[in-house]
DNA sequence: TCTGGGGTCCTAGGACCC
DNA sequence: TCTGGGGTCCTAGGACCC
């Protein structure tokens, strides 16, 4: 809490789907809806124009469907949407050295640590200018909020929703949120408003009124006592500009449930990879390897195991991983798999117990080269990676079927970082459309830049228009082996040169 | 077409130690 | 040698966030 509004909230609207209507004009002003295209899929960010149909994020794909058929359903692309979020928090850290990223989209600022604005009229004129900075920079708008506190900075910002900004005055808070749900408070989700509605209490005013006592008696210790505060306005928790990671994970939900317990122990294996692949790219190890199940009827359980010392060894995460699936049954089918190592050291701490356990099967440097090659993965996700979980949208259904061995139908359906699921390059899964996701971007050696707007059945179609064209572009049909046409990577939403923050870099993937 | 993926923090019980 | 209390670590689960 200060006395002037100098912690800024900023909130992109809608990230991804303006990202995506920022880089396919046929798209703007039309819904759009982002998320996992597999029969498993949710909505990661849908339009305001697809909000309108009731579509919201994490609904259910099929439920979106049915809500907005005529949207345009895209996969995300994540090392797009990352070039994007680089070049905004590179924004945010010309106003202060203290920015603390909550996600690719979303930011606190420390104004006052940054000392360019000392009252409100100040941080108001600084939010304006950077949203007019991030307009410039990236063709999108962003929510700014200001307040005395990283609270009301946050509930502002949502206010200020879309394209606006909102300041509070500090001073204000009580009278502010006392009238409003329980709910408007951060961390009151779902449970604890129901909680908290069966003890009468449904308003910011009940949870003053009601007293620490009851809260902690109701919500227990530390969630009660916050909570109360919270709703007092108080609020003191500083801007905090670098975070440690804690854990580090990965999981994959299935198309198709897996009942077939070596395929199971399979997956368990290249998860285990996956994990210890991103553990070294961080440049950590940890001692605390977990198992996560989610079966058939979506009860979830964790196995978790502690080692002596911490580890970055695949071979020893992996066969962690595998002692932790031996607890659990899996009769009935299994829905998601997921591996996680947390307990995180520094890798330059890393353990001599793993090293001796590998017997000299791990070299010095190893987690360098592992970094280098996870960021080069995530640019080539842009591209050849499209694959993961997409197919199962149009071709599963269309052409290769359910059940195919080591083909779409029992891929994983999440949409995550593509690349790292998709099939080995070359393979049948590849040229059978995979590659083709929809919102993608190809090239044509005649036609020029377009976009995936969709595939199967061999067949893939795309739309022939840039960021910068304001007129929908050509739409063209070709085989999906097409020696003509090839991925490519996402060209920049606004020309460099005529962004009014000088110094931006171009939007492209890292590594791309 | 019923439910993603990557995280954080908290609670609670049991083991173990002093 | 009928019996206490506190601290820390580990495990499992749950709520919440974007």
């Amino acid at each position: 809490m200060r006395a002037a509004p100098t912690i800024l909230h900023l909130d992109m609207d809608a990230f991804f789907a303006a990202a995506e209507q920022a880089s396919k004009p046929s798209l703007r002003g039309k819904p759009v809806v982002v998320g996992g295209l597999g029969p498993r899929g949710v909505v990661a960010t849908a339009s305001y124009e697809a909000r309108r149909f009731g579509v919201h994020s994490a609904m259910p794909m099929g439920q979106a469907r049915r809500l907005a058929p005529n949207a345009a359903y895209l996969v995300p692309r994540f090392a797009f949407y990352r070039a994007i979020s680089g070049q905004v928090m590179e924004l945010l850290g010309r106003l202060s050295p203290l920015v603390e990223p909550l996600s690719l989209d979303e930011a606190f600022v420390d104004l006052e640590a940054g000392g360019l604005a000392e009252d409100s009229a100040g941080a108001r004129a600084v939010g304006e200018r950077l949203r007019a900075e991030i307009l410039a920079t990236t063709g999108l708008t962003g929510s700014v909020g200001l307040a005395g506190s990283k609270m009301l900075a946050k509930i502002a910002s949502e206010e200020a929703k879309p394209d606006g900004l909102v300041l509070y005055e500090p001073g204000t808070e009580r009278a502010l949120l006392a009238p409003r749900s329980v709910r408007i408070i951060p961390g009151v989700g779902p449970a604890t408003g129901d909680h908290l509605r069966r003890a009468g209490i449904t308003t910011v005013a009940d949870l003053v009124e009601a007293g620490e006592d009851e809260l902690v008696r109701i919500l227990g210790r530390s969630h009660g006592a916050s909570l109360f505060r919270m709703a007092l306005g108080h609020d003191d928790r500083p801007v905090v500009a670098e975070r440690d990671a804690k854990s580090v994970s990965v999981e994959d939900t299935f198309d198709i449930d897996l009942h077939d317990r070596l395929r199971i122990r399979l997956e368990v294996e290249r998860l285990a990879e996956r994990c210890v692949a991103r553990l070294r790219g961080s440049g950590h190890s940890g001692r605390t390897i977990v198992l996560k199940v989610r079966r058939y009827d979506f009860s979830t359980l964790t196995r978790s195991e502690t080692l002596r010392g911490p580890t970055d060894d695949p071979l020893v995460v992996r066969e962690a991983a595998e002692r932790l699936l031996e607890l659990v049954d899996t009769t009935g089918g299994v829905r998601l798999l997921g591996v996680g190592v947390s307990g995180l050291a520094d890798y330059t701490q890393e353990d001599l117990f793993a090293q001796a356990e590998a017997e000299a099967g791990a070299e010095a440097g190893a987690g360098a080269e592992a970094g280098a090659e996870a960021e080069a993965g995530v640019g080539v996700g842009a591209g050849a990676g499209a694959g993961a979980g997409v197919g199962a949208g149009t071709d599963a259904r269309a052409g290769a079927g359910r059940g195919t061995v080591g083909g779409a139908a029992a891929g994983p359906a999440g949409a995550g970082e593509a690349v790292e699921v998709v099939a080995a390059p070359g393979t049948a899964a590849e040229a059978g459309g995979r590659r083709w996701a929809p919102g993608h971007d190809v090239r044509h050696v005649v036609l020029g830049a377009g976009w995936v707007q969709g595939s199967g059945l061999g067949r893939v179609t795309v739309r022939f228009e840039e960021p910068g064209s304001t007129v929908p572009g050509r739409v063209r049909t070709f085989a999906v082996d097409d020696p003509e046409l090839e991925p490519s990577d996402p060209l920049p939403l606004v020309p460099s040169g005529v962004t009014g923050a000088e110094g931006a870099a171009p939007v492209t993937p890292s590594g791309g």
